[in-house]
DNA sequence: AGTGAAAAGGCTTTAAC
DNA sequence: GTTAAAGCCTTTTCACT
């Protein structure tokens, strides 16, 4: 799909502030009401934007802390692995999980309450995951960056 | 701050679509469209709701990979700690960076156009950064999960 | 606390450029 | 592709429970 500087600019503008109302986004662009809903719907459709969601304080509502779990699975076949991804995604607290190329198999960011809540999420959850060979967590101490996608245009 | 089950709900719903109505939101909750307007403003004075934000989709925006980095430095004063976390502020393709416990110090995400672009941020960006002992990329292959942190009262 | 109504404003469509 | 205008729906305030 083929987006504009008008396109890049409502994204944008959605990034910062997904609840404005169309005539802020449309001033901010340069744009009335009209366009700005056309070009969003259009991209809606074409699965450029695929939600809107809001950011929550994790502190505010119960979660402490966040821990990085690596994990090495025994075999590598794609059934394990569609397994294991099946088993994370029942679980409410991990919020990222990737299969990566290197050392470890997967890198998995998951929300806890507290110490005592991870140690009862590794054991009654994660753990009981078949395949696990290896895992290694550790605990943010400081998040450093929550950035958005840049958005620009290829040529520029 | 206190949370009920309105409240949780609310936030729920806003996690899913944002960009609802209040009357929408009401009907879903099971409350009229003025609490949920004065629950949400009261949400957002607290910090709870920090802002609304649009997901879009990387590949379609030119972002085909995202690498996952793990940086160890020199030495772990808090003006070093600083000095990193502003030169990670800067660099747009930083979705995400942490510094953790463990054998490394820092786990950064990336988003990046292709291999050749990894190469050019790594090159002009990261490495340029003063302080960095080792650091090691790893490709993501793949995106298992990507959660949303889950909203329960804690007493339930 | 919640509801419902009313005023103000914004969204969405249609039509015209 | 754009802007302008019309009708409708939503947001927001306010009076009342």
């Amino acid at each position: 799909m083929n987006l504009d500087k008008f396109d890049l600019a409502i994204l944008a503008s959605l990034q910062r502030n997904a609840r404005a109302s169309l005539s802020e986004i449309g001033a901010e662009v340069g744009l009335s009401s009209t366009p700005c809903w056309n070009r969003i719907k259009r991209m809606e459709q074409a699965g450029v934007i695929r939600g809107y969601t809001v950011d929550l304080d994790p502190a505010q509502l119960g979660y402490q802390d966040t821990v990085i779990v690596h994990v090495t699975l025994d075999d590598h076949s794609e059934q394990t692995l569609y397994e294991f991804g099946r088993a994370l995604a029942d679980i409410p607290e991990v919020l990222e999980a990737y299969l990566v190329s290197g050392d470890y198999d997967y890198y998995i960011r998951i929300a806890v309450r507290d110490t005592r809540d991870y140690e009862r999420l590794l054991r009654e959850r994660l753990y009981l995951i078949p395949g696990i060979r290896h895992s290694k967590s550790s605990f943010v101490l400081r998040q450093l960056k929550q950035g958005r996608l840049p958005l620009q245009r290829k040529d520029t």
